[in-house]
RNA sequence: GGCCCCGUAGCUCAGUGGAUAGAGCGACAGACUUCGAAUCUGUGUGCGGAGGUUCGACUCCUCCCGGGGCCA
């Protein structure tokens, strides 16, 4: 059950008189009221009657259940309500009383989910490109787990095969004091890993599990591939399957894959598509409601093998997600750099993380749709002041902890009851109604997989915050309690915002 | 040759059928004797192109042009 949403209790009411469900938008234009909908307009060719004659009817109904303070219909055929401060001011008591969980277990349907994401060979330190993975399928996994679904997160590695063939023998060459393999890997980490004895296998996951607990994701198991090939044998006795050229074949192509993928070869050993089978029996095995994979638009030819896995296995093909996210490139004085591992053009993400620090790197990675190219500008996001929305909106939280300081210093506690003693002026409506979309915004984040709303989003409390704060004073006001109130309930949704995308909100900067 | 993603302001990007398309950066001009000026206020330009669907299209469909990627 959801956390407290007054907009969406709004829309309902407006829903039972309408007799279809109702979305409520927030106009931009003040004149057109604090909400509006477009369902008359929806209404009118079912009907067959005037969009606005709807629409008056709507209003006068909403007007006699005394859901708004004003309603009238307007435009083409919008029902524009107008709130109450009385309303705003039950509200935002609402957002108080709910605190942190404000917008909480908005999801319908709770799930166990599991989000499998980085998932890069041990074979060198994590790259900038895979750091969008975790980024990204972090803020996904956190959001989903927001939303009230039962999220693991899953990392999956091979350390047999080519490449991690090519790691062996680099390693093994700088032990012998020799150059490393052409086509092998080199750099420091190699000379480091060729110091230690034994496996470098080890000290290498270690690595990239530092890294990524400093970046913030934390995986709650890790998966070798040899381990999950031990269970081929299985998978393989659930596929529909057929031999030809003496080798063994999935039927993929009759569950939408371009074609069909060898299982076995000729000279009987397992082929890659094996392994992912039996990775996939195993996810459902362990009973996951959904699975989900994170894979760079380099991978995007998977889709088709793996939902034919899921569907081969009786699953529905949905419950199989793979979410694709596109390149990064860095752009460093003006110049732009590819971030691919073949053409030795490797961008570490812990050199990221140094230059740019935690907060930035996740901020851009996130705050962008993932189908969507990142030009990531690294003079831009390695500056620490106004020109980085990062810090703007950490501003505007350590601001309000600044206030909450000083109000607790004169023993003024922030009440988590919100009253107003007087009428309340634009800045407060517009920041009260600012919060009041949390709710609905991170519900769709989660329902789009689409967590970059959520930074986007938080710009925008802090803008409303900022303008509220320039405008009026909170200590010795008027309206003290409903300002603190008001403090109080934006900082939660602001810390919530900046938790969803792993950045951190600071009390003071 | 097939498939995937993208094309919105000078730059980086929001906006998955509604009212006058937004924000940051960059530029210019202003605002602190007061709770944090890392703040606030004001000033511009734009949906790659052509058709179609719709009362209504940046949004959905088709084709073309341009950029990126994967496979063959």
């Amino acid at each position: 059950m959801a956390v407290h949403d007054p907009v969406s209790d709004l829309a309902l009411s407006l829903s039972e008189i309408a007799g279809v469900p109702v979305v409520l938008e927030r106009p931009g234009d003040p004149d057109h009221g604090d909400y509006a909908t477009n369902v008359a307009l929806r209404l009118a060719p079912t009907q067959g009657r005037a969009p606005r004659e709807i629409a008056a009817d709507l209003a006068a109904e909403a007007l006699r259940g005394e859901l708004a303070e004003a309603a009238e219909p307007a435009g083409p055929g919008f029902l524009n309500l107008h709130m109450s401060d009385a309303w705003l001011t039950e509200a935002l008591s609402g957002v108080l009383t709910a605190a942190g969980d404000f917008g909480a277990r908005t999801a319908s349907d709770p799930e166990r989910i599991q989000v499998e994401m980085v998932s890069a060979n041990p074979t060198g330190p994590l790259t900038v490109a895979t750091a969008r993975n975790a980024a990204y399928g972090d803020s996904v996994a956190r959001v989903l787990a927001f939303a009230g679904h039962d999220v693991e997160r899953e990392y999956y590695y091979n350390d047999a095969g080519t490449q991690m063939e090519r790691f062996y023998a680099s390693v093994e060459a700088v032990r012998r004091g020799e150059e490393p393999p052409k086509d092998g890997y080199r750099g420091e980490y190699i000379a480091e890993l060729a110091r230690q004895p034994g496996d470098p296998v080890p000290p290498m996951l270690a690595r990239i599990e530092q890294t990524l607990e400093r970046f913030r994701v934390h995986f709650d198991t890790w998966v070798l591939q040899s381990d999950v090939e031990s269970e081929i044998p299985e998978a393989i006795a659930l596929l529909e399957t057929f031999e030809q050229d003496d080798a063994v074949w999935a039927r993929t192509s009759a569950h939408g894959d371009d074609k069909d993928r060898v299982l076995i070869r000729s000279d009987g050993t397992p082929g890659y598509f094996a392994a992912d089978a039996a990775y996939v029996r195993r996810k459902y095995a362990r009973e996951f409601d959904r699975l989900i994979y994170v894979l760079g638009a380099d991978h995007h030819g998977y889709v088709g093998r793996l939902q034919a896995l899921a569907e081969m296995l009786g699953h529905p093909r949905d419950s199989l997600e793979v979410l694709i996210y596109q390149l990064v490139h860095l752009v460093e004085g003006g110049m732009t750099k590819k971030m691919s591992k073949r053409r030795g053009d490797v961008a570490f993400l812990d050199d990221l993380l140094d230059t740019i620090g935690v907060d930035a790197a996740r901020w851009y990675l996130v705050s962008r749709g993932h189908d969507q190219t990142i030009e990531l500008d690294v003079d831009l996001a390695k500056q620490r002041n106004q020109k980085n929305p990062v810090y703007y909106v950490q501003y505007a939280h350590a601001r309000i902890a600044g206030i909450l300081r000083n109000a607790a210093e004169t023993g003024v506690a922030a009440a988590g009851l919100a009253t107003s003693a007087t009428a309340l002026a634009r800045e407060e409506r517009d920041l009260v109604k600012r919060l009041l979309e949390f709710p609905a915004l991170v519900g769709e984040a989660a329902d789009r997989r689409g967590p970059h709303s959520i930074p986007n989003y938080a710009i925008r409390v802090a803008d409303d915050f900022h303008r509220f704060y320039h405008e009026h004073r909170v200590l010795d006001s008027e309206n003290e309690a409903f300002r603190l109130a008001l403090c109080l309930a934006t900082q939660h949704v602001v810390a919530r915002c900046l938790d969803l995308i792993g950045v951190e909100a600071p009390d003071r900067m």
